[in-house]
DNA sequence: TTTCTGACAACAA
DNA sequence: ATTGTTGCCAGAA
């Protein structure tokens, strides 16, 4: 059904899984996406509920300097980092290597 | 019920 | 360049 019922944070997660493999992008992309780019925290915060749900792939979510912030919020702390690099994405010091390479928007779902 | 606290980001000084 | 403020929303104490 429209996005319209849906709330902010459902619209949130719709997005998120549809990260490609392989792929990361921003909280304040899918913000702006949804048409509130001033809620980029409320997607951090979606994501911080995120946790119950099976289906999301958190680790895709970073901030817009390429940096895991989220990555203490895993079970582990590097684990965010490990899935990431199972993916091929190059995570180094806690910021991804070639961000702009692996960067997906969800506007332009490519 | 009120108050505080967040997985952010843009702007002001 | 760095620091502080503001916007946004929901859940916990």
């Amino acid at each position: 059904m429209n996005s319209i019922n849906e709330s902010f944070f459902d619209k949130v997660y719709t997005i998120v899984r549809k990260i490609p493999h392989g792929r990361v992008t921003t909280y304040g992309l899918i913000a702006k996406c949804l048409g509130t780019p001033k809620s980029a925290r409320m997607v951090g915060y979606a994501m911080n509920s995120s946790h119950k749900f099976s289906d999301i792939p958190a680790h895709r979510v970073v901030n817009r300097n390429g940096l895991l912030t989220g990555k203490h919020h895993f079970f582990g702390s590097s684990l965010m980092q490990e899935l990431l690099e199972n993916e091929g994405v190059i995570v180094i010091d806690n910021k991804i290597k070639n961000f702009n390479d692996v960067l997906w928007d969800p506007s332009t779902r490519n």
